[in-house]
DNA sequence: CAAAGCATGTAAATAGTTACATGATTTA
DNA sequence: TAAATCATGTAACTATTTACATGCTTTG
């Protein structure tokens, strides 16, 4: 009953260190194409800080998964990276290890908010489902103005499952706009607004 | 266009600070209690580890939004604790704020594989789809067992929103579930599955 | 060429998790 | 009464975020 996530041991890559050499193998140089890259993908399951970021390069150069060479303008340092050998291998390893899986963690202070409406009156309650609806619709947006197109380039490029990944996501805030709707009506059938 | 998610002023609480003291609301007496029920209710979008439960206790005991009192057994320390009429009315302002909402988080380890699965080939992208699958199967099975009588129990005792909540979250899994087939058939279709 | 904005990286603070320590209570 | 389990809390560690420092590049 081994209940160890992610060892520390370097044998596997933490899902952080993978998510940054991933964007390298999926075309980002620098920690900042990687930042910037992360912010159209896998921000919307796993957000990724500038801190980590680097701090992963250096750790994935240490190991030699990655090669950097160096790219300076004038004072300004700035590094290129590319995937070794051995990082693909392992890249690839990290994605189909059946033991690297894990729980999905949400996090939701509209939810939050939500579990304990009772404690307000029926209007207010009905103010944080729009709140929940009007949030989920501007995430539709910024997925079909953002992420959508992020994505099909990528698809263009010949990486096909940022596509589906990002329709997930857009089919998710779907989902729970659709779902605001109806715990909506459910409220109203049980107490109907005074007009 | 104040970036500030939750001032650190302490007329607003934050959104940890207000999960326990809308468990206490709900009727969790001890910190252990408070544990206990979160695992059965918020857990599923709004974690709270141990510490951060203890940590929290003392905070809002020392600003008055809650009362304790001594309820020790021989040596093992335990304090019961109850909402003042502060306690109540920051609880319900929290819940009103209309400043205080955020974005929905997610981390999800095996959506950040699946991301990343050009870099296999299908079978073992196959496979993580099937091991997505099975995961939100298993949610949805903690769900019918214990999240959603939990919910009911609260329901029973006058809360109703936590049974809207609970909800969600097993809806939210069914449409994980229902998501991971249609990609599957989605991808045999593009490359039909050697027999 | 001055100002604004883009690109690059880091220090410091905060939050959260893991693992454990220990006393009471139940059960064999 | 010994062993197992329940109940309660904490210390130490790790991950993540916030905010910033600073140098290039473009544009009026």
């Amino acid at each position: 009953m081994s209940a160890i996530a992610v060892p520390p041991d370097r044998s596997t890559l933490s899902n952080t260190a993978a998510a940054v050499l991933g964007m390298i193998a999926l075309g980002a140089r620098s920690g900042y194409e990687i930042r910037r890259a992360a912010e159209l993908s896998v921000r919307f399951f796993w957000a990724l800080g500038p801190p980590q970021v680097y701090a992963q390069l250096k750790a994935l150069e240490a190991e030699g998964l990655i090669a950097g060479r160096d790219e300076a303008r004038g004072e300004r340092p700035r590094r290129h990276f590319t995937l070794t050998d051995e990082g693909h291998q392992a890249l690839r390893s990290w994605v189909t290890d059946p033991a690297g899986t894990g729980a999905m963690e949400l996090r939701d202070p509209e939810l939050l908010r939500l579990f304990f409406a009772d404690v307000v009156d029926h209007d207010a309650a009905r103010a944080r489902i729009g709140q929940m609806r009007r949030r989920s619709q501007e995430a539709l947006a910024t997925f079909d103005r953002e992420i959508l197109p992020a994505a099909a380039r990528a698809g263009a490029a010949g990486s096909h499952f940022p596509g589906h990944v990002a329709q997930f996501g857009r089919e998710l805030h779907e989902f729970i706009a659709a779902w605001c709707d109806r715990v909506e009506q459910t409220l109203d059938a049980d107490e109907p607004r005074r007009s």
